[in-house]
DNA sequence: ACCGTGATAGTTAGCGGTCAAGTTACAAAT
DNA sequence: ATTTGTAACTTGACCGCTAACTATCACGGT
């Protein structure tokens, strides 16, 4: 069916080889042998079996990239960034979407790791045995790198922002606006809930004040999670003039409640998310927010991939922070 | 460095094939050896490799997802449908963002190709030279299905909703709640916005309305379209008492012109948006909208391809319409 | 006793490339 | 004249697996 390069060798009456030889200019083709060869492939249109060279040469120019969840436009993004970056290159990408769930995961890194993927770009999910997972990863020397949520007590190569610094940039920015009374909608106890947390306390601290403990809500009630826990805020007393969430649709919640209890947002109580998806200035009220530029995630995140892929030593595991960009609209614009 | 079939094979004081045999359920391999085979095979964690079998089968289990934007919720949607439908399966998919570009979605599809993808899921950007890219697939007898944007002139198998009846829906819905001077905002001029426009015309013609010319608004202004749309709507006379809009961040941005113009939706504006993207709820008025079903159209599209690779003739292509289905909420609804 | 048959296992050839080790032919060095 | 060198190709062998034959053996019918 397809063309062969023992089809163009034939035709040429040279060696299969020497078709082989001349496609990657391996140097002891001579020019004018080379030359008819790529000439005879461009007139019969050749397109080299990138299976069969897999087979021989290990590499598959495929890289995997394991997410949590597609539809969250973090990840959507970083899905184009790393997309944008490695096609170029000529690697596709194979995704898989773990919905959460580390069997699930577990298991989608196996089989990409048995269908040979060169590298592998992943967003973990919480689970326990995700340790050992990347113990695989290394024993099969299979370079990797992890996206968004580190993996505390190993080496590896990372790419994400500081959450840390990012509560503390939103917080900062809170009690820059004039807001004293500062609540916190957090997420997830994983890295990334725990770590904005933690930033907010610290950002708290450093203008002498404390976290009051009802001014912490977790919301796992389940979608709308912003619109339930702010509402168990508005509750509370001191009744707060400032809230931090955890991420924009948690935000876009909170703000819902705040409006249906006849009270204005930036002026009564002020709000800022994080992660700036990009529908965030459509709400009513446009939204601050921190933006965690998830595409530059996902272009660092292959870069750094490339690099462990094309390296033939492995080279010392890097983690690249990027910094937390604040983005200031109405919800927490106070004039004066 | 991994098992091979022949480690296991020489360990059993076996042949090779009979291995193979055993792995696959072949008859002819006694239940009593199959069983001691498969035994070893765990014992030694013996996983086979797809390459190799690629390179005699033919087979690749992977499946190419070409897409115009990941980061556009629809596609990260039906994205999120075909893998979960085709993963379980043993299927690995491949995706491809071609940014709306026809030269990247010509080439991408081809670098599928020749990496022997067992079928191609592809929403097109519009470009000419479709048609060829088309036929070239149908000489390779690569099944694909195209979802989303349909090709006129050609038979092929496609997934998606009718874009006229979703327009006459949504418009139908306007009219129900009394709205009698409609405007639409309008989409670029692919199959998508040009069915919707037609579906618009058509419900207001079978309540013997006519849309007035300057009551169709195009927005090609770049990335706030629907709020600049709106406001040259706003200044038309009669100013219109409902819009549809192309799709919900168009509408998004329409609702944030009306409002900012001191009018109430849906009181003096009623609107409806299209797509249902998950934050449609979240915003200050809650949109009412026509939902795609879009994991749906994955899904679908996934099982239609499914029954292309694995059927040996190539079946009739199928045209599979999803029925549009109304969601409405506060944007639209008019008490009495 | 002969042969056909069904059940089980083994052999032979690739699939389309690449790698490493030949083989030429011819020019320069000894 | 013989050796040596080198540029330019050619020759197997092999990557891990499967399709399509071929071989073996026990059993039953005639």
């Amino acid at each position: 069916m397809a063309v062969r390069m023992k089809d163009i060798a034939d035709d040429l009456g040279v060696s299969l080889m020497t078709v082989s030889k001349a496609l990657r200019n391996h140097s002891d083709i001579s020019e004018k042998t080379r030359d008819r060869v790529l000439k005879r492939m461009r007139e019969l249109n050749y397109q080299p079996d990138w299976i069969a060279r897999s087979m021989v040469t290990g590499r598959t120019y495929l890289v995997g990239l394991v997410l949590p969840d597609l539809m969250h436009s973090f990840f959507a993004e970083v899905a184009k960034g790393v997309a944008r970056k490695l096609q170029p290159m000529g690697y596709q990408v194979v995704i898989s979407d773990t919905e959460e769930d580390g069997g699930i995961e577990r298991r989608q890194v196996g089989v990409l790791v048995n269908r040979k993927v060169d590298g592998l770009i992943i967003a973990s999910a919480q689970h326990n045995g995700r340790l050992e997972l990347f113990q695989m990863l290394d024993r099969n020397k299979i370079p990797y790198v992890l996206i968004d949520r580190i993996l505390p007590g190993t080496q590896a190569n990372y790419v994400g922002v500081k959450d840390d610094d990012l509560g503390a940039l939103a917080t900062e920015h809170l009690i820059a606006q004039g807001c004293r009374k500062i609540a916190h909608i957090r997420g997830p106890a994983v890295a990334t809930g725990t770590g904005r947390l933690r930033g907010y306390r610290r950002a708290l601290a450093r203008h002498g004040m404390t976290a009051r403990p009802q001014h912490i809500a977790s919301g796992q009630y389940g979608d709308n999670t912003g619109y339930e826990a702010m509402q168990q805020l508005l509750r509370t007393s001191p009744r707060p003039d400032g809230v931090f969430c955890y991420n924009d649709p948690v935000a876009a919640g909170a703000i819902k409640a705040i409006l249906e209890a006849r009270l204005r947002v930036p002026e009564d109580i002020a709000v800022i998310g994080a992660g700036n998806v990009h529908y965030s200035d459509l709400l009513r009220v446009p939204l601050s927010t921190v933006d965690q530029s998830s595409t530059t995630i996902g272009e660092t995140a292959a870069d750094l991939l490339l690099q462990s892929m094309e390296s033939k030593k492995p080279a010392a595991p890097r983690r690249i922070f990027i910094p937390p960009r604040l983005v200031v609209r109405d919800s927490s614009r106070r004039k004066g």
